[in-house]
DNA sequence: CTCAGTTTTCAGACATTCCTGAAAGTAGAG
DNA sequence: CTCTACTTTCAGGAATGTCTGAAAACTGAG
């Protein structure tokens, strides 16, 4: 591996986090060198840093853009492919949980919407679907979620993560100065705001 | 497979899924099993339902508990371990989250800690690191939020993520409350979000 | 202690995934 | 069209991961 030594750490910490996370290792070092890479690389860049064959790198980028997660920028004067991850780490994190919310998590919500469709044949399957509803209802909670919070400007992101849990001491601020009746949807917690 | 049809399914799907998550196929269908399950089973259970061989179910079984993912329960005139998962999902993600952190979100930050610590050889090197200062800034962000909103009750979590973007706007209220001319006596949030 | 019922370990068969070199494909320049 | 520089595809060997049966280890009862 052609890198220097801080680099190389991080390339191969990066590799061993992506076999654990559904991307093959090779792809996750191809992505470490271009996420610190100072400019765009061609793929033989990629062949140099890394000591793997010029296949190799032409799947791994393949699937890189599958995923988004990889631009390829023309060079003026070059025939070659140059790809770059964005500068923007937070749009990273968009692309990356919008591709996964979309191979993983939208399949197993139609699966588990289509299953309690179903009539239940037996009190096994009413109880496992009883279950499913559980984790449907978690899911589609997170999802929502995620997808309101996703259209943030960074910022204010930057905010609202600020202040994690605070945000339930303002919930509270808000219940006493609107003083809503009830709450949403499941369970209103306990009707009044307790607190001192 | 020994189970009923709407059973089979979600088994099937839930091993898919595990094994793109970082854990093998068998693992995700044992989990799944006990996640639908009336009541706690034992090993031979899980040969029976999912058709495989015991010493797999004792393998699968073991790696569950070493994520905390399943209890061991005793049953009252019975020398076999029986198994179940929790009945509230919320815990369940709570669990699973927590393992994560504490196997892939931990390390990653001590890496990149360390790696930042260095005193870069070059222009090369100097570029990686404020790259990595970018990621090392933002998952501290995101645990940090993690760790805030872990400690809600249940039904406030429910409600604050039901909220989803809406909190921006309640932010936006308070920073009036809060920016009134002399009212700001009280505990306001240590830094003063501007930018709006 | 022994025994029977149970769980765990582990070598190696089996299966899957990964990686490579060779060959085929592609596209701009001349 | 041909040449050249580059990229992609793909068969099959290498590496890794998974699963099993047999044997060992454990544990409470007698």
């Amino acid at each position: 591996m052609n890198l220097p030594p801080l680099c190389e750490a991080f390339v191969l910490h990066f590799g061993e986090m992506g076999s654990r996370w559904g991307v093959n290792r090779t792809v996750g070092q191809i992505y470490a060198v271009l996420f610190i890479a100072e400019t765009a690389l061609c793929a033989d860049d990629l062949v140099d840093r890394l000591g793997i064959s010029r296949s190799n790198v032409s799947m791994g980028l393949k699937e890189l853009q599958s995923w988004n997660l990889v631009r390829q920028r023309p060079v003026a004067g070059d025939r070659r492919d140059f790809f770059t991850t964005p500068d923007d780490i937070y749009s990273i994190v968009r692309t990356l949980v919008n591709e996964r919310k979309k191979r993983e998590i939208d399949p197993t919500l139609s699966m588990l919407r289509e299953l309690l469709m179903q009539t239940p044949a037996n009190a096994q399957e009413e109880h496992a679907q009883s279950r499913l509803k559980d984790m449907h209802e978690l899911i589609e909670l997170l999802t929502a979620w995620y997808a309101d919070i996703e259209k943030l400007e960074t910022d204010r992101l930057i905010q609202l993560l600020s202040l994690g849990s605070k945000v339930a001491r303002i919930l509270e601020v808000k219940d006493r100065i609107f003083a809503l009746p009830g709450g949403k949807g499941r369970q209103t917690p306990s009707s009044t705001p307790n607190r001192g």
